[in-house]
DNA sequence: TTGAAATTCAAACGATGGTTTGAAAATGAG
DNA sequence: CTCATTTTCAAACCATCGTTTGAATTTCAA
């Protein structure tokens, strides 16, 4: 059975989640946040302990249904030869590009933390990023087997920053005077090409 | 002469800089910036018309200052090789990671402006960002003289992108588990790090 | 020195922010 | 059904926000 309090907990989660992708922490109300969710005003103040409380929880959610997707498919990978499984894991990350989906406000969410953390995220990220840097670690060390350990962490870390100018910068680049529009062929192809040019650089075989 | 007009105005940019670097737009108030700059209350309306213009001032100011220092050694990297060339604007991208200085500050306001653009940036940067990525072009076609248009153009973008993981998430980085601390020395070494990278991808002779 | 313009200032304004309140309504075990 | 508990609600509260005001002060050409 759900409480009924349950679904108005989910209901300031959803529209919280989505306002605070998409304005911010200080950008959006809980005015706004109590509107789009069609729950009283004292709501937030009562399930979540205030405005602080909700975004802890937002973050949390956001953070665990990230790491999630990514640390799923992972396995896969290891069946793979590294130059498949290097673009594979840049195809994955290219995902956001296609859609507004939940993934891609995961995304946002943590795009606004990376310009000032809050004290939740540090300690998320310090608790929880190692598997995620493993992964990318396990990828790169496939091509540099004898690097050492501060080279194999800048390569991860290299690794993982590849595809982000192309997600953050979405939106500016589908203008003028760029107009990189990508659709989900495009995102096929893009995936291609900067997987050819990661492998290259890793020494590989593309 | 200085008129005393332009000492206050020139207090309040210096400090807005600060603050919307630190805080971004929406985190920084007003009272906060008249209190660091040590001037009154109304002198933001009075001399720049309001929080907005002078926000739109502050990043105008960025973003000239920006753009001038990469345009600025355009022309030395003409006379390099191709894989020196790129390894020098590797270099001067990593360039804030060595100190907290202005040229880092005007970074940070950037990265404000990548998670929710203002209609100011978005205009700033069709009208500006033309010859940067120029610049960037410039450098790819060396590599890749044969590729379409489109494949330079990502190409250029990614070129560009190459050190954003590790000019954004500095202070993260810095902190364990990573516990990736650079120094003047470091970023030498980091460039040619990446330098090597890129190159071979894009299928230079590292 | 004079006087009009430019600049500074303290105070207040109205709007919006997050949170609190106390009562009303809904819920569910006994 | 009963009644204690949980949950919702409208209203108010208080702080902070960006901006305005109108007078005081400073500046500088005449």
């Amino acid at each position: 059975m759900t409480r009924p309090s349950e679904v108005t907990r989910e209901r300031i989660m959803k529209a919280a989640e989505r306002l605070f992708a998409e304005r911010g922490y200080d950008g959006t109300s809980v005015r706004a946040i109590v509107t789009k969710a069609r729950v009283n005003q004292a709501a937030i103040n009562y399930h979540f302990d205030g405005k602080d409380g909700l975004y802890r929880e937002v973050l949390r959610a956001a953070f665990r249904a990230l790491t999630e997707n990514q640390l799923k498919h992972a396995q896969e990978l290891g069946a793979m030869s590294r130059e498949q499984a290097l673009t594979e894991f840049i195809r994955r990350q290219l995902h956001p590009l296609m859609a507004r989906d939940e993934y891609s406000r995961h995304m946002r969410i943590f795009n606004w933390e990376t310009v000032r953390p809050t004290p939740v995220f540090r300690s998320l990220l310090s608790e929880e990023a190692a598997p995620f840097m493993g992964l990318s670690a396990d990828l790169v060390r496939r091509f540099l087997p004898e690097a050492d350990h501060r080279t194999l962490m800048v390569a991860s870390i290299w690794l993982i920053g590849q595809c982000n100018v192309f997600l953050r910068n979405r939106e500016q680049l589908a203008q003028p005077p760029i107009g990189l529009v990508v659709d989900e062929d495009a995102v096929g192809w893009l995936a291609e090409l900067i997987g050819r040019w990661v492998i290259g650089g890793l020494g590989g075989h593309p």
